[in-house]
DNA sequence: CCCACCTGTAAGTAAATCCTTACTGGTGGG
DNA sequence: CCCACCAGTAAGGATTTACTTACAGGTGGG
């Protein structure tokens, strides 16, 4: 599967972080978890837990539904997406010339 | 290959920056280059290019072997490492819980 | 000596990230 | 009504990262 630069960058910065990496572990394991639960299991505030969630879903690593539960409450499942990626210099020399550029000597 | 979860969020961090995923890949493209020549072929200034190159070697990826050219010149050549990760949601699962603990905010 | 290369590092600042506290609003039940 | 859950957002500050400019030292050669 070839990502473009952008992407693969995206992924990766969602991925280095410590909670983060945390998160996707505990989904990975227990699979859909609503966000309050995730944040009792991995032991960090909610709002923090947000924003976490926020970024990886950007990356498209994790996905969300909203569902009602039988008792009318309203629980905001996460899963953690089917995504593999593959991490050599290879792959990386392949995605890189994809990267938009920030500021670019074009020079000769 | 498994490496363990701060070692893993190691290489992630460095990974995680448009500039050094285009040295990663001109080092894979080019082969062995030395400082000054990959800040040209890169367009960035040589201080903050050895800033990602020290941040690079740290987490493994690349190396640099100190050189003398036949007119004297010292150069410090660099190469791209033989890495491999595979960055899956089962292969998070099990790096992440040897994540050292950064700060816990209550136990319960 | 001065210039053109090469190397490295230190200081200061700009910018992005991380995190906490506080607020708003929904549901069901004692 | 108040409490226990659920959800999301916003503001402020602390920390980390990224980057530039400036400096110091090495070699060889006009």
């Amino acid at each position: 599967m070839t990502c473009g630069g952008d992407q693969l960058l995206e992924m990766l910065s969602a991925l280095a972080n410590p909670h983060r990496l945390r998160i996707v572990a505990t989904l990975s394991t227990m699979g859909r978890t609503y966000v309050s639960q995730l944040a009792r299991e991995i032991g960090i505030s909610r709002p923090l837990l947000h924003l976490h969630l926020r970024k990886l879903e950007e990356a498209g690593l994790v996905t969300s539904r909203l569902e009602v539960s039988p008792d009318g409450k309203a629980l905001n499942f996460f899963e953690v997406a089917p995504f593999a990626i593959e991490l050599t210099p290879t792959a990386i020399a392949e995605a890189a010339p994809s990267l938009t550029a920030t500021s670019r000597h074009s020079d000769s």
